[in-house]
DNA sequence: AACGCGTGGCC
DNA sequence: TGGCCAAGCGT
Protein backbone atom coordinates (compact mmCIF):
# COMPACT_ATOMS: atom_id res chain seq x y z
CA UNK A 1 0.00 0.00 0.00
CA UNK A 2 1.69 3.38 -0.95
CA UNK A 3 1.10 6.78 0.61
CA UNK A 4 -1.16 8.91 -0.30
CA UNK A 5 -0.13 12.10 -2.33
CA UNK A 6 -0.63 14.46 0.33
CA UNK A 7 1.01 11.98 3.06
CA UNK A 8 4.15 11.92 0.45
CA UNK A 9 4.57 15.95 0.75
CA UNK A 10 3.73 16.24 4.43
CA UNK A 11 6.96 13.39 4.31
CA UNK A 12 8.83 15.13 1.42
CA UNK A 13 8.31 18.75 2.82
CA UNK A 14 8.70 17.46 6.48
CA UNK A 15 11.84 15.45 6.32
CA UNK A 16 14.26 17.47 4.34
CA UNK A 17 13.25 20.29 6.54
CA UNK A 18 13.72 18.82 9.48
CA UNK A 19 16.94 17.62 7.86
CA UNK A 20 18.54 20.57 7.27
CA UNK A 21 18.33 21.48 10.63
CA UNK A 22 19.14 18.62 12.48
CA UNK A 23 21.74 17.04 10.52
CA UNK A 24 25.06 15.88 11.89
CA UNK A 25 28.66 17.86 10.73
CA UNK A 26 29.76 14.08 9.18
CA UNK A 27 33.19 13.34 7.94
CA UNK A 28 32.19 12.21 4.73
CA UNK A 29 29.69 14.95 4.15
CA UNK A 30 32.21 17.64 3.68
CA UNK A 31 31.49 17.22 0.16
CA UNK A 32 30.33 14.80 -2.83
CA UNK A 33 32.86 13.01 -3.93
CA UNK A 34 31.77 9.81 -5.07
CA UNK A 35 34.55 7.98 -3.91
CA UNK A 36 34.57 9.37 -0.37
CA UNK A 37 30.95 8.38 -0.26
CA UNK A 38 31.67 5.16 -1.42
CA UNK A 39 34.44 4.49 1.69
CA UNK A 40 32.05 5.78 4.02
CA UNK A 41 28.85 3.56 2.71
CA UNK A 42 31.23 0.21 2.88
CA UNK A 43 32.49 1.14 6.41
CA UNK A 44 28.91 2.32 7.33
CA UNK A 45 27.60 -1.36 6.35
CA UNK A 46 26.82 -3.15 10.04
CA UNK A 47 29.11 -0.36 11.94
CA UNK A 48 28.28 2.25 13.80
CA UNK A 49 29.11 6.22 13.32
CA UNK A 50 31.06 6.29 16.03
CA UNK A 51 33.10 3.20 15.28
CA UNK A 52 33.39 4.23 11.40
CA UNK A 53 34.56 8.14 12.31
CA UNK A 54 38.38 7.21 13.03
CA UNK A 55 38.85 4.53 10.37
CA UNK A 56 37.63 6.92 7.81
CA UNK A 57 39.55 9.88 8.91
CA UNK A 58 42.85 7.48 8.75
CA UNK A 59 41.50 5.91 5.40
CA UNK A 60 40.99 9.19 3.65
CA UNK A 61 44.52 10.47 4.91
CA UNK A 62 46.52 7.07 3.60
CA UNK A 63 44.64 6.87 0.62
CA UNK A 64 43.29 10.30 -0.01
CA UNK A 65 41.80 9.39 -3.64
CA UNK A 66 40.50 6.64 -5.55
CA UNK A 67 44.12 6.17 -7.62
CA UNK A 68 46.30 6.16 -4.13
CA UNK A 69 43.53 2.99 -2.89
CA UNK A 70 44.01 1.72 -6.50
CA UNK A 71 47.84 1.46 -6.22
CA UNK A 72 48.08 0.42 -2.72
CA UNK A 73 48.82 -3.61 -2.03
CA UNK A 74 45.98 -5.37 -0.80
CA UNK A 75 48.35 -5.87 2.50
CA UNK A 76 48.06 -1.96 2.75
CA UNK A 77 44.64 -1.98 2.48
CA UNK A 78 44.11 -4.67 5.00
CA UNK A 79 46.06 -3.49 7.29
CA UNK A 80 43.85 -0.15 7.38
CA UNK A 81 40.92 -1.94 7.89
CA UNK A 82 42.42 -4.19 10.75
CA UNK A 83 39.76 -4.04 13.58
CA UNK A 84 37.05 -2.62 11.99
CA UNK A 85 35.84 -6.33 10.94
CA UNK A 86 34.04 -7.95 7.97
CA UNK A 87 37.42 -7.36 6.31
CA UNK A 88 35.84 -8.89 2.62
CA UNK A 89 34.41 -5.50 2.55
CA UNK A 90 38.10 -4.01 2.24
CA UNK A 91 39.10 -6.66 -0.14
CA UNK A 92 35.80 -6.16 -2.26
CA UNK A 93 36.31 -2.68 -2.13
CA UNK A 94 39.87 -2.07 -3.00
CA UNK A 95 39.59 -4.83 -5.95
CA UNK A 96 36.21 -2.41 -6.98
CA UNK A 97 38.37 0.69 -6.95
CA UNK A 98 41.04 -1.25 -9.32
CA UNK A 99 38.32 -2.12 -11.11
CA UNK A 100 36.83 1.61 -11.63
CA UNK A 101 40.76 2.73 -12.79
CA UNK A 102 41.40 -0.02 -15.25
CA UNK A 103 37.45 -0.07 -16.76
CA UNK A 104 35.95 3.48 -16.34
CA UNK A 105 38.90 6.05 -16.44
CA UNK A 106 39.08 6.62 -12.58
CA UNK A 107 35.65 7.86 -12.79
CA UNK A 108 33.04 5.81 -10.15
CA UNK A 109 29.98 5.09 -12.73
CA UNK A 110 26.90 6.95 -12.44
CA UNK A 111 24.78 4.39 -14.20
CA UNK A 112 22.78 2.08 -11.49
CA UNK A 113 23.64 -0.96 -13.62
CA UNK A 114 27.25 -0.26 -14.19
CA UNK A 115 27.94 0.44 -10.47
CA UNK A 116 25.94 -2.10 -9.22
CA UNK A 117 28.27 -5.00 -11.05
CA UNK A 118 31.22 -3.53 -8.92
CA UNK A 119 32.15 -6.14 -6.30
CA UNK A 120 30.95 -5.24 -2.64
CA UNK A 121 28.27 -2.68 -4.09
CA UNK A 122 24.56 -4.24 -3.41
CA UNK A 123 21.67 -2.38 -3.59
CA UNK A 124 21.35 -0.11 -0.89
CA UNK A 125 25.36 1.13 -1.38
CA UNK A 126 24.18 1.68 -4.78
CA UNK A 127 21.23 3.72 -3.85
CA UNK A 128 23.67 5.50 -1.44
CA UNK A 129 25.95 6.35 -3.50
CA UNK A 130 23.86 7.34 -6.85
CA UNK A 131 21.43 9.64 -4.83
CA UNK A 132 24.42 11.31 -2.61
CA UNK A 133 27.11 11.96 -4.76
CA UNK A 134 24.86 12.11 -8.17
CA UNK A 135 21.61 13.37 -7.31
CA UNK A 136 20.03 10.14 -9.17
CA UNK A 137 16.28 9.65 -8.01
CA UNK A 138 17.25 6.08 -6.94
CA UNK A 139 15.91 4.91 -2.96
CA UNK A 140 18.72 3.80 -0.88
CA UNK A 141 17.26 1.21 1.31
CA UNK A 142 18.78 0.47 5.15
CA UNK A 143 18.06 -1.08 8.15
CA UNK A 144 16.98 2.83 9.49
CA UNK A 145 14.56 2.98 6.67
CA UNK A 146 12.88 -0.16 7.11
CA UNK A 147 12.52 0.59 10.53
CA UNK A 148 11.21 4.00 9.89
CA UNK A 149 8.67 2.66 7.24
CA UNK A 150 7.75 0.09 9.00
CA UNK A 151 6.50 2.65 11.99
CA UNK A 152 5.13 5.08 9.73
CA UNK A 153 2.99 2.92 7.92
CA UNK A 154 2.91 0.23 10.18
CA UNK A 155 3.98 -2.37 8.29
CA UNK A 156 4.34 -5.92 9.93
CA UNK A 157 6.34 -8.06 7.65
CA UNK A 158 9.97 -9.20 8.89
CA UNK A 159 12.54 -6.79 7.81
CA UNK A 160 15.08 -9.08 7.61
CA UNK A 161 13.56 -10.93 4.24
CA UNK A 162 14.75 -9.65 1.15
CA UNK A 163 11.02 -9.65 -0.19
CA UNK A 164 10.63 -6.75 2.49
CA UNK A 165 13.59 -4.47 1.36
CA UNK A 166 11.71 -4.70 -2.15
CA UNK A 167 8.37 -3.55 -0.77
CA UNK A 168 9.99 -1.04 1.13
CA UNK A 169 12.12 0.43 -2.18
CA UNK A 170 8.54 0.88 -3.48
CA UNK A 171 7.67 2.95 -1.14
CA UNK A 172 10.87 5.20 -1.09
CA UNK A 173 9.90 5.37 -5.33
CA UNK A 174 6.70 6.84 -4.41
CA UNK A 175 8.24 9.26 -1.83
CA UNK A 176 11.79 10.14 -3.25
CA UNK A 177 11.64 14.09 -4.71
CA UNK A 178 13.12 15.24 -8.27
CA UNK A 179 15.19 18.37 -6.01
CA UNK A 180 17.29 16.57 -3.20
CA UNK A 181 16.95 12.68 -3.75
CA UNK A 182 20.44 12.54 -1.78
CA UNK A 183 19.21 14.99 0.94
CA UNK A 184 16.05 12.91 0.94
CA UNK A 185 17.44 9.68 1.47
CA UNK A 186 19.79 10.85 4.45
CA UNK A 187 17.14 11.82 5.74
CA UNK A 188 15.27 8.92 6.36
CA UNK A 189 18.45 7.45 7.46
CA UNK A 190 19.17 10.24 10.00
CA UNK A 191 15.98 10.33 11.31
CA UNK A 192 16.28 6.48 12.03
CA UNK A 193 19.57 6.87 13.59
CA UNK A 194 18.72 10.21 15.91
CA UNK A 195 14.95 9.85 16.42
CA UNK A 196 13.67 7.12 14.97
CA UNK A 197 15.63 4.39 17.00
CA UNK A 198 15.46 0.77 17.92
CA UNK A 199 14.31 0.70 21.28
CA UNK A 200 13.06 4.07 22.63
CA UNK A 201 12.38 6.09 19.60
CA UNK A 202 11.91 9.91 20.42
CA UNK A 203 8.54 10.11 18.81
CA UNK A 204 8.08 13.59 20.21
CA UNK A 205 10.39 15.03 18.84
CA UNK A 206 9.67 13.40 15.28
CA UNK A 207 8.83 15.39 12.65
CA UNK A 208 6.62 13.34 10.69
CA UNK A 209 4.97 12.15 14.20
CA UNK A 210 1.55 13.27 12.57
CA UNK A 211 1.35 10.84 9.56
CA UNK A 212 2.90 8.30 11.87
CA UNK A 213 0.28 5.15 11.82
CA UNK A 214 2.20 3.30 14.72
CA UNK A 215 1.84 6.54 16.60
CA UNK A 216 -1.04 6.89 16.53
CA UNK A 217 -1.84 3.27 17.40
CA UNK A 218 0.64 3.58 19.72
CA UNK A 219 2.76 0.36 17.97
CA UNK A 220 6.24 2.25 17.86
CA UNK A 221 7.52 -0.90 20.17
CA UNK A 222 6.20 -3.55 18.70
CA UNK A 223 7.62 -2.32 14.78
CA UNK A 224 9.34 -3.27 12.98
CA UNK A 225 9.11 -6.92 13.14
CA UNK A 226 12.42 -8.95 13.33
CA UNK A 227 13.16 -12.72 13.12
CA UNK A 228 15.55 -12.98 16.19
CA UNK A 229 18.92 -14.53 15.07
CA UNK A 230 20.19 -17.73 16.59
CA UNK A 231 23.02 -17.16 19.08
CA UNK A 232 26.21 -18.05 18.31
CA UNK A 233 27.63 -21.67 18.60
CA UNK A 234 30.35 -22.19 21.46
CA UNK A 235 33.52 -24.03 19.92
CA UNK A 236 36.46 -24.72 21.67
CA UNK A 237 39.73 -23.57 19.93
CA UNK A 238 43.36 -23.71 20.54
CA UNK A 239 46.29 -21.06 19.55
CA UNK A 240 49.49 -22.52 19.43
CA UNK A 241 52.39 -19.68 20.31
CA UNK A 242 55.50 -21.11 18.71
CA UNK A 243 58.62 -19.53 19.58
CA UNK A 244 62.20 -19.61 18.70
CA UNK A 245 64.97 -17.12 19.11
CA UNK A 246 62.19 -14.35 19.53
CA UNK A 247 60.14 -15.20 16.20
CA UNK A 248 56.96 -16.67 16.43
CA UNK A 249 55.40 -18.93 13.81
CA UNK A 250 51.97 -16.89 12.51
CA UNK A 251 49.44 -18.89 10.04
CA UNK A 252 47.77 -17.15 6.67
CA UNK A 253 43.83 -18.59 7.47
CA UNK A 254 41.78 -19.71 4.13
CA UNK A 255 40.49 -17.04 1.46
CA UNK A 256 37.00 -18.57 2.48
CA UNK A 257 35.00 -18.53 6.07
CA UNK A 258 35.45 -16.65 9.30
CA UNK A 259 38.38 -14.08 8.46
CA UNK A 260 39.04 -15.29 4.97
CA UNK A 261 42.81 -14.94 4.47
CA UNK A 262 43.84 -12.54 7.44
CA UNK A 263 47.16 -13.47 9.08
CA UNK A 264 46.46 -15.13 12.92
CA UNK A 265 48.09 -17.67 15.26
CA UNK A 266 47.83 -21.56 13.98
CA UNK A 267 44.47 -22.24 14.92
CA UNK A 268 42.81 -25.30 15.07
CA UNK A 269 39.87 -26.92 17.20
CA UNK A 270 40.09 -28.96 20.14
CA UNK A 271 39.55 -32.43 19.46
CA UNK A 272 36.37 -33.68 22.17
CA UNK A 273 37.73 -36.46 24.84
CA UNK A 274 41.50 -35.22 24.12
CA UNK A 275 43.41 -32.85 26.66
CA UNK A 276 44.50 -30.14 25.16
CA UNK A 277 48.20 -31.00 25.53
CA UNK A 278 47.28 -34.32 23.30
CA UNK A 279 45.40 -32.21 20.99
CA UNK A 280 48.46 -29.78 20.36
CA UNK A 281 51.15 -32.18 20.31
CA UNK A 282 49.13 -33.86 17.53
CA UNK A 283 48.78 -30.83 15.48
CA UNK A 284 52.56 -29.92 15.74
CA UNK A 285 52.91 -33.78 14.62
CA UNK A 286 50.63 -33.51 11.91
CA UNK A 287 52.26 -30.04 10.62
CA UNK A 288 56.04 -31.08 11.09
CA UNK A 289 56.83 -28.53 14.07
CA UNK A 290 59.55 -30.07 16.29
CA UNK A 291 58.03 -28.50 19.02
CA UNK A 292 58.33 -29.36 23.02
CA UNK A 293 57.66 -27.93 26.62
CA UNK A 294 53.99 -27.26 25.85
CA UNK A 295 52.33 -24.88 28.61
CA UNK A 296 49.05 -23.31 28.49
CA UNK A 297 49.87 -19.37 28.52
CA UNK A 298 46.21 -17.84 28.58
CA UNK A 299 42.49 -18.30 27.78
CA UNK A 300 40.29 -15.74 26.13
CA UNK A 301 37.08 -15.74 25.12
CA UNK A 302 35.79 -13.93 21.35
CA UNK A 303 32.40 -13.47 19.93
CA UNK A 304 32.00 -13.46 16.51
CA UNK A 305 28.55 -12.88 14.35
CA UNK A 306 27.40 -16.46 14.81
CA UNK A 307 30.96 -18.10 16.55
CA UNK A 308 31.94 -18.10 20.21
CA UNK A 309 35.47 -18.94 20.82
CA UNK A 310 36.03 -20.64 23.84
CA UNK A 311 40.53 -20.31 23.41
CA UNK A 312 43.07 -21.75 25.24
CA UNK A 313 46.47 -20.48 23.90
CA UNK A 314 49.80 -22.67 24.69
CA UNK A 315 52.85 -22.19 23.87
CA UNK A 316 55.94 -24.34 22.30
CA UNK A 317 59.15 -23.92 21.81
CA UNK A 318 60.58 -24.73 18.16
CA UNK A 319 63.77 -26.78 18.74
CA UNK A 320 64.99 -26.98 15.13
CA UNK A 321 63.56 -23.42 13.24
CA UNK A 322 64.99 -24.64 9.85
CA UNK A 323 61.80 -27.23 9.89
CA UNK A 324 59.98 -26.97 6.40
CA UNK A 325 56.75 -24.62 7.25
CA UNK A 326 53.64 -25.48 6.27
CA UNK A 327 51.73 -23.79 3.39
CA UNK A 328 50.60 -19.88 4.69
CA UNK A 329 53.02 -19.79 7.53
CA UNK A 330 55.33 -17.78 8.44
CA UNK A 331 57.86 -16.90 11.44
CA UNK A 332 57.75 -13.35 12.26
CA UNK A 333 59.89 -11.59 14.76
CA UNK A 334 57.69 -10.27 17.54
CA UNK A 335 58.72 -6.62 17.59
CA UNK A 336 57.30 -6.80 13.92
CA UNK A 337 53.93 -8.31 14.60
CA UNK A 338 52.35 -4.91 14.62
CA UNK A 339 53.37 -4.30 11.59
CA UNK A 340 50.95 -7.32 10.17
CA UNK A 341 46.74 -7.05 10.18
CA UNK A 342 45.39 -9.02 12.32
CA UNK A 343 41.86 -9.51 13.11
CA UNK A 344 40.80 -8.51 16.70
CA UNK A 345 40.40 -11.90 18.06
CA UNK A 346 44.04 -12.20 17.41
CA UNK A 347 44.95 -8.97 18.55
CA UNK A 348 43.58 -9.70 21.95
CA UNK A 349 45.70 -12.88 22.45
CA UNK A 350 48.91 -11.26 21.61
CA UNK A 351 48.21 -8.14 23.90
CA UNK A 352 48.44 -11.31 26.56
CA UNK A 353 51.40 -13.27 25.12
CA UNK A 354 54.00 -10.49 24.77
C1' DA B 1 16.06 -17.68 0.57
C1' DA B 2 18.73 -18.23 4.27
C1' DC B 3 22.98 -18.11 6.06
C1' DG B 4 27.95 -16.61 6.82
C1' DC B 5 30.52 -12.77 7.86
C1' DG B 6 33.44 -8.84 13.02
C1' DT B 7 33.25 -5.73 16.31
C1' DG B 8 32.01 -2.72 20.15
C1' DG B 9 28.39 -0.31 22.58
C1' DC B 10 24.18 -0.29 24.82
C1' DC B 11 21.03 -1.19 28.75
C1' DT C 1 25.36 -9.51 32.08
C1' DG C 2 24.38 -11.07 27.73
C1' DG C 3 21.27 -10.45 24.14
C1' DC C 4 20.54 -7.14 20.59
C1' DC C 5 22.06 -4.66 17.69
C1' DA C 6 24.54 -0.84 13.39
C1' DA C 7 24.16 3.16 6.94
C1' DG C 8 24.46 -5.02 3.87
C1' DC C 9 26.62 -8.03 0.67
C1' DG C 10 27.94 -12.47 -1.41
C1' DT C 11 26.74 -16.93 -2.10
Amino acid sequence: MLPSPETAEVIRRELLDWYRKNRRDLPWRKNKDPYRIWLSEIMLQQTRVDTVIPYYERFMEQFPTLEDLANATDDQVVKAWEGLGYYSRARNLHSAVKEVVANYGGRVPSEPETIAKLKGIGPYTKGAILSIAYDKKVPAVDGNVMRVFSRLFAITDDIAKQSTRKKMERIAEALIPDSAPGDFNQALMELGALICTPGSPQCLFCPVQSVCHAYREGLEHELPRKKKQKPPEPVDVIFAWLICAGRVLVEKRPETGLLAGMWGLPTFEQVPGETLEQTMENFCDKKGVPASNYQVKGRLEHIFSHRHWKVVMIQAEVSEPDFPLPENWEWVKKEDLRLRAFPNVYRKALKQLI
